[in-house]
DNA sequence: AATGAATGAGTCTTCATTCAT
DNA sequence: TATGAATGAAGACTCATTCAT
């Protein structure tokens, strides 16, 4: 509920956006998030959305074009910009220790996260059926994402603080440890005390990436 | 090819199938990999299996049982047995040390994975559509493994070697590490030397959760 | 290009229309000759027009309204005034051999062809299936046209130019002739030495209903 | 009535055809004839063939199909053959006089084309939204048959029995004269003396075409 | 056991038409 | 007058499923 609110307020800011293809739009993610795309039907969703079923074909040209007018902004104007701005705004802070930074990238994705659950749902569902989300994907977020995290790490290595592997090895061992904690309690629903199994995570990884003596 | 010949086999090997219904599971099972379940029609999986439209009924009599009767007994009689058995040889060796147990759990889980990889992609890309597959994977196999785990932790936690956590908090920490081993090889594609990138994971795991001095 | 400049010309003509009337017949007329009614969408129509598609509607009630106001018109106000009064110029000239009538008439037609093109090309496409359009035609046209040519040819019969068949007889004989030679020209699209094919033509139809001896 | 009857005769002797593919053929003639193609639904076709809409499908892939499947082997089967094989019964007689040859031609044109009147009918309507049924005709008829006519018409020429103007010529003064007789007939649906009128047609061409003095 | 023709509900999409602006 | 968003009925076509052979 929470969640969706979140989701529908930032329809409500995209001005471009008509009230019924707002409604669509709303419906139609929804719909997919449960049951999946193929599984949903247009007419299903022009009911839940309380409009006719042309009206969606008057602003979608086909279902499909539906499905990547919620998933494609998603990544290019919320991932894309939130995940570069303001990873940046973690990035750039300098943290003294790659412990602090770890610990605000994990709270800043669980927000994102929080904010977009169903739509990522969507894309992680549907990416294995449609390789175009694949290659926007990986061409407009992933590249960016990599490059700058490569940078962080080195910089937390020549600082001394974490063990000296290839970059893309440290973010293969760390990454599905984040991951991990989100799918396990957004996917599994496991209730736990977050601060606390936060802490731990954090501690694994210090330890886990802790330089050579 | 060697995968899905290995996939073959299998059903080779239970002679309560036809030669039919044989060729209707591996239709399927490609199919519904590549498609998606709800994107794929029975029309095309009797094509691709060479028999007629009513044949698939005459054996499931719908087309989720067909789903089923791919996911359940991979489920059951693959990933079951296969999980608990072999998973005993390793679990019951009794490792001098978790990191062996670790190594071993790793290559049992990989040549499983590779021998099962299309149904574990349905099975995971189905899942979120279909309570009763999580249900009962929760019911047959997740239960039994984690209490299986937890064993195995405690006893090397006993024995001093990995840090004093409560045993599920080990798994959270160490599952996704090799999980997100496995999918960086078999879902992203990375290509990498196995043997040193299992090292590093199990250098980092050991490490991670090394006991607290 | 020409014709339908010549088209368009006329329309530029009626003081009544609108712009957006000119460009929604015009093309109106250019689809429906090209993909014949049924098959064209107002929604084509509007984009060929640049008008929006709600304009259409207000100018001609419904679909079938504007393929009337293409055709009709066409009837009543082109052939009509120009069957008539156009072929009135050539049966009043009383031209002194029946030969020199009939290649008048064939130019006369010719011209009037090449002008309307396409709209003929709509009238004989949809005919068929509006009857209206049929009895709207036998009832402004056809007997019209009919009553003047039984004149002219008794006319040439009674200066013994031509066979003392029923007049309806000449006319079933000679008509098709000509048709013919416009069909196999704009229908079929033969190349041929129009001068040389005129003269072949009239040159048979003179033998051919010559008076008996 | 008795048309159809026969055209229903031939569908009749087609033994690869199931009844219910006979009785859609039948439903979509009617309606295609009476609406045109793109005006008739395969809901109504369905409805008046008696069977589900689906299984319009089973049989013919598109809507397309189904049309092609009536006119293409009209044109292939009966009018391939019975154009060939039965003119060449004509052709071959080696009528003594033109006139003769005229006669018997027009006849046998004449039982076909009320054999297959529907299907002439919807031939001609669509032909010129269909541009490979023009193709069609053309390559798989219309070559043959004007090849054959112009060896008749040198003969009777050699045989000094009519003009010695290219036998095109002689075909496009011809061949207008006899549809014409059709078309009124059938077409505006005149009502005459049939054997009156091909007489006097017989005579015109005659006439028209007798060798220069 | 196996077939494949038949089904009719359901799919996505298009259409002519309306109406508030 | 002109617009174009909205409609919902209808369109072609597909689907999972049944059943007589």
């Amino acid at each position: 509920m929470k969640d969706e609110n979140m989701f529908e307020e930032l329809l409500q800011e995209d001005d471009s956006l008509t009230e019924k293809q707002r409604q669509i739009l709303i419906a139609a993610t929804e719909m997919f998030a449960e049951k999946g795309f193929a599984a949903t039907s247009t007419n299903e969703i022009a009911k839940k959305a309380g409009v006719a079923e042309g009206t969606i074909f008057r602003h979608y040209k086909t279902k499909k074009d539906l499905l990547l007018s919620i998933v494609t902004p998603m990544m290019l104007k919320m991932l894309g910009p939130i995940i570069l701005k303001d990873l940046n705004k973690v990035l750039n802070k300098d943290f003294e220790h790659f412990e602090d930074f770890v610990r605000a990238m994990i709270k800043n994705r669980q927000e994102f996260l929080e904010k977009n659950l169903k739509v990522v749902q969507i894309f992680l569902q549907e990416v294995p059926f449609h390789p175009e989300l694949k290659e926007q994907f990986i061409e407009h977020i992933g590249k960016k994402v990599i490059n700058r995290l490569i940078q962080i790490i080195e910089h937390y290595q020549s600082k001394g603080q974490i063990v000296k592997l290839p970059a893309t090895t440290v973010i293969r061992l760390a990454a599905p440890t984040i991951m991990g904690f989100f799918a396990t309690k957004y996917v599994l629903g496991v209730k736990w005390d977050d601060e606390e199994e936060i802490n731990r995570m954090i501690h694994f990884l210090k330890k886990g990436l802790a330089p050579e003596e």
